[in-house]
RNA sequence: GGGCCUGUAGCUCAGUUGGCUAGAGCACACGACUGAUAAUCGUGAGGUCGGUAGUUCGAGCCUACCCAGGCCCA
């Protein structure tokens, strides 16, 4: 008789090898093709919302490593929510407008854009970032993100951009918005605003001069007063920019810094006459090598806290310098006090607010002096310079001038040196309608941080930070729907002109304010308020793109019926702190007084193998593109899942490698527990829990602890500790344990005894539980296993209609655990002692071993119980117990099995031979051959 | 330079309010099996917890400084 035959061997149709990158695609196709994610949405009526909301990407480029990330997560998110119970659609965005693509346009037509209108290029901007999300939504739909990738929102819908503008117009209504100057680089050749981007920085020699500033004196008050008593002073700053001088100030200094009252002989006339210099004592030694005097003395020293507030006089201008306190003071060059132009740099300007200055700017687009500036009215700016420096000479203000080489912002169109000028730009208070207040408010009291030092981080930046420039000069984007009177100047900005924009919008979209004429963007019969005109011209600046995502809260949540405001849960990379999180909540609190979001998720950044960021120059960029290709989206899926991502998030081969081996032992795992059920039929073969062995029920303990543990880590957005513990379990407790065991009874028993049926009723419940517990992350294998699973009324067709499984009570309160943790660390010793039979050669298999288990007392009463079972257990083919205390917690010892071994089931056995028809095997197979 | 954050075996992670010889899985080495087989099982060897100094009877955990790295500013 062929043994072999009558044992129930594995048997399945799910693939050791997964073959990921050729199967992903067919299962996308199929969810496709069902409508899963409709069928979710359909299945899901009238349960609690779950609202993830998108944050948009940039609709550049192809998708990299960071969006995988970051589209992975949510939909970990979103799956989860989706099977414990919720309805939660995902609605994924793009931004669209804005400066890249802009000039990326810009790049493409070349000399083509000569002559072209604003409404062509911004036809070209539209048809760029389409295709560019079209190639971004295949990306993102390979990882398995589930979503209502056929109605996404973009921030260049016509019905978004109208949404825009009506935010604004909100904004406006009610009082805060206003329009400020601010520097901005500057091209005087093109006479354009440039962005940061179109800056680019080349060596350039400018003069580098030494300025005596001299102090109004008698100093009034304070410690100067007391070192110089009435003597004249003056305080020497340097500066490389000569022409920025008539735009003086101030002159800030670090309140930190020690600064020196330097005696010199006055070798030199000077118009102030004074002889006593201000500077920082550390730059003091150099400052004077430079300037060739030899002969000084320190008269005191002083803080530069104690300098604020003094008052100085402008060299040649009829008007005052005062000094202030700054941090961004520094001792790298220059004299430790520096020239402070509010109109002409961003310290200056950032200085210039704090105390209250003029942002003064007498400098026209073309880069000409205004009238406004005696001595130079009319000359350019950068040819103003000797002109400047020679005045200062002249007024004996000068101490030294000489030349510098050093880096130098240029046009990176016309290669031309750019200035810094302030211009008249539009912002949104922080402190009009306490926006400032409200926010923090919202932070430290309605919002959930995760993780919580979000917290502390966003609110630093919303506390210290400037008032929101809203308006750029630029093209593609949506334009700040304001008109100014021809008339007067006057800005017209009532709420009936916004929504007469907004409706002419909604159905044109934003293309309709360069399009159209002012009188039909403006309703019928407006007429200036201060001086009675009607005649107006439209502003031709567009808002930041931050405004333009920062509403997708009121042109997303609020207007989908499937979305509701205010979101669940924003999950973006830790940059949005600064980026969307903070213009979203700026637009909603500004708006509604109301945060856009109950929690607030972020992710650190992918980083290589070795903790470094991605560069191309450092040539460590991983693409998800390859990776997919070479471990299929599942394994990028598992190390999204399996990294704990509110850190930097490392990648590399190797880290791709782990993860891959540990996918090939879940699904290696899922496999064997399938190919155990081939002969299940739950319907009929499912036994009741009573009726089941007591390591099976044990097993389901197990699993009811996993199970729980699991969902937590969910609720709690800790996915890595899923990844290890349903790891952890499949090589624990399943398959070096449980399983390992289960073999002889899965194999060896009749198929359809109450001991085979028992452990196949607990690997159905295990595979089911797993199947649904990871399919959040496991997307595509749970589903493939899923179908194999043995048929059942009533199942989903997909593993993403499915829910989150129901463990049963009765599983728990089996109470095994104590009990069978003692059997396994008693199995452990076994073991131990058995590899020692085997280096010694006494032993292969360890069915070849009988052991010997000495146990106190206590230890002994509890075994006694499981005398029977405790050879299935070690998988030996013999334990004899003794109560007897050898001074350890158990000793055992190993010795050659008695019998002969059973054909069958390789145990050995004294009965083997002794059933005259089946002489080959033990009793146990003859009754179950019989 | 500033704000926020991170640093535990080669890798990914645990490590509760400071309390025994710091844990797990993987990888690695050696071995077993050939009825999960491009699988499975066993045993073993891996760590001055980034560094230094301090607080404490006691520090991976608390404090200071330093080093390395990340994000955001300047």
């Amino acid at each position: 008789m062929n043994y072999k035959e009558t044992i129930n061997l594995p048997l399945t149709e799910f693939p050791m090898r997964a073959n990921l990158n050729q199967k992903e695609p067919e299962f996308l196709k199929e969810w496709e093709e069902k409508g899963i994610y409709k069928k979710q949405r359909e299945m899901s009526q009238g349960r609690p919302k779950y609202v993830l909301h998108d944050g948009p990407p940039y609709a550049n480029g192809r998708i990299h490593i960071g969006h995988s990330i970051n589209k992975i997560l949510k939909d970990i998110v979103v799956k989860s929510r989706q099977m414990s119970g919720f309805d939660a659609p995902y609605v994924p965005g793009w931004d669209c407008h804005g400066l890249p693509i802009e000039l990326q346009v810009d790049k493409d037509l070349g000399a083509k854009k000569q002559g072209m209108s604003k409404v062509d290029i911004r036809k070209h901007c539209r048809e760029y970032a389409g295709k560019f999300i079209d190639i971004q939504r295949d990306e993102f739909k390979r990882l398995g993100i589930l979503g209502d990738w056929d109605n996404p929102y973009l921030t260049m819908d016509y019905a978004y951009e109208a949404a825009t503008a009506r935010e604004l117009g909100k904004f406006f209504e009610k009082g805060s918005v206003y329009k400020g100057r601010k520097p901005v680089h500057w091209c005087s050749s093109c006479q354009t605003a440039l962005a940061e981007a179109e800056v680019e920085y080349n060596e350039k020699t400018s003069p580098s001069i030494y300025v005596k500033f001299s102090g109004q004196w008698p100093v009034v008050s304070g410690r100067l007063k007391d070192l110089i008593g009435e003597r004249q002073f003056a305080f020497v700053i340097w500066t490389t920019t000569p022409w920025t001088i008539p735009a003086n100030m101030a002159i800030a200094v670090h309140p930190d810094y020690e600064y020196s009252i330097i005696e010199v002989s006055d070798h030199r006339p000077t118009a102030t006459g004074h002889s006593l210099l201000i500077l920082a004592t550390e730059l003091v030694p150099s400052c004077m090598e430079k300037w060739g005097i030899s002969d000084y003395k320190t008269l005191g020293k002083i803080k530069g806290e104690e300098l604020k507030g003094i008052v100085c006089k402008h060299p040649f201008i009829e008007r005052n310098s005062v000094v202030v306190t700054g941090i961004h003071v520094t001792l790298d060059a220059g004299t430790g006090c520096v020239h402070t132009a509010p109109g002409h740099g961003e310290d200056d300007y950032r200085i210039g607010l704090e105390y209250g200055l003029e942002i003064y700017t007498p400098v026209d687009k073309a880069g000409k002096f205004t009238s406004d500036v005696p001595f130079f009215a009319g000359e350019y700016v950068f040819k103003a310079n000797k002109s400047v420096i020679e005045k200062l000479s002249e007024v004996g203000a000068l101490i030294k001038e000489e030349s510098i080489q050093h880096s130098y912002p240029h046009c990176w169109r016309c290669k031309g040196p750019i200035i810094f000028r302030a211009t008249e730009q539009w912002f949104i208070s922080m402190e009009r309608n306490d926006l400032r207040k409200k926010a923090i408010d919202a932070i430290s009291t309605e919002i959930r941080w995760i993780p919580h030092w979000g917290k502390d981080r966003i609110l630093g930046m919303i506390t210290n930070r400037p008032d929101w420039c809203i308006s750029r000069q630029r093209t593609w984007g949506v334009p700040i729907t304001v008109f100014y009177c021809k008339g007067c100047g006057e800005i017209f900005s009532e709420k009936r002109a916004f929504d007469h924009v907004v409706s002419l919008f909604e159905k044109g979209g934003a293309d309709v304010w360069y399009e159209k004429d002012v009188k039909e963007l403006l309703p019928p019969d407006v007429k200036c308020k201060k001086c009675d005109a009607s005649e107006f011209e439209k502003e031709m600046d567009i808002l930041d793109v931050w405004f333009d995502s920062g509403v997708s809260h009121a042109a997303v949540l609020e207007k989908r019926n499937d979305l509701q405001s205010p979101a669940d849960l924003y999950l973006e990379g830790s940059d949005q702190h600064r980026g969307w999180f903070h213009s979203s909540l700026l637009a909603s609190m500004g708006t509604r007084d109301r945060a856009p979001y109950k929690a607030v998720l972020t992710h650190g950044f992918v980083v290589d193998g070795e903790g470094k960021k991605m560069s191309k120059s450092a040539g460590n960029v991983v693409a998800p593109q390859e990776v997919i290709k070479k471990y299929g989206a599942e394994v990028l899926r598992l190390w999204v899942a399996a990294e704990d991502y509110r850190d930097d998030i490392r990648i590399s081969e190797n880290i791709l490698v782990q993860l891959s081996e540990a996918y090939k032992k879940i699904r290696n795992t899922f496999r064997y527990l399938l190919s155990n059920l081939y002969d299940f039929d739950p319907s009929k073969d499912m036994l009741q829990y009573k009726d089941m062995l007591e390591i099976d029920r044990w097993a389901l303990q197990r699993l009811h602890n996993l199970t729980t543990r699991i969902e937590k880590s969910y609720d709690d957005f800790e996915f890595h500790a899923i990844y290890h513990s349903a790891h952890a379990f499949c090589v624990n407790d399943l398959s070096s344990f449980y399983l390992d065991i289960l073999k002889d009874r899965l194999y060896t028993a009749k198929k359809d005894s109450v001991e085979r049926r028992s452990a196949q009723t607990a690997l159905y419940h295990i595979l089911d539980s797993l199947l649904r517990l990871l399919a959040p992350i496991f997307s595509f294998t749970c589903e493939e296993a899923w179908r194999q699973m043995p048929k059942v009324e009533g199942r989903e067709e997909s593993i993403h209609l499915a829910l989150f499984p129901k463990p049963k009570e009765e599983w728990k309160s089996g109470d095994l655990l104590e009990g069978w943790e003692k059997i396994r660390s008693v199995r452990e010793e076994a073991l131990k002692v058995l590899e020692i039979a085997r280096k010694e050669k006494m032993i292969g298999n360890s069915l070849e071993a009988e052991v010997t288990l000495y146990a106190p007392e206590e230890l002994y009463k509890f075994l006694k119980g499981y005398e029977e079972q405790l050879k299935y257990i070690f998988i030996v083919s013999g334990v004899i117990l003794y109560s007897e205390d050898r001074g350890k917690p158990v000793e055992v010892t190993v010795a050659r099995a008695q019998g002969q071994k059973c054909e069958r089931c390789w145990n050995y056995e004294v009965s083997v031979g002794i059933n005259s028809s089946h002489p080959t095997v033990c009793n146990r197979c003859v009754q179950a051959v019989s």
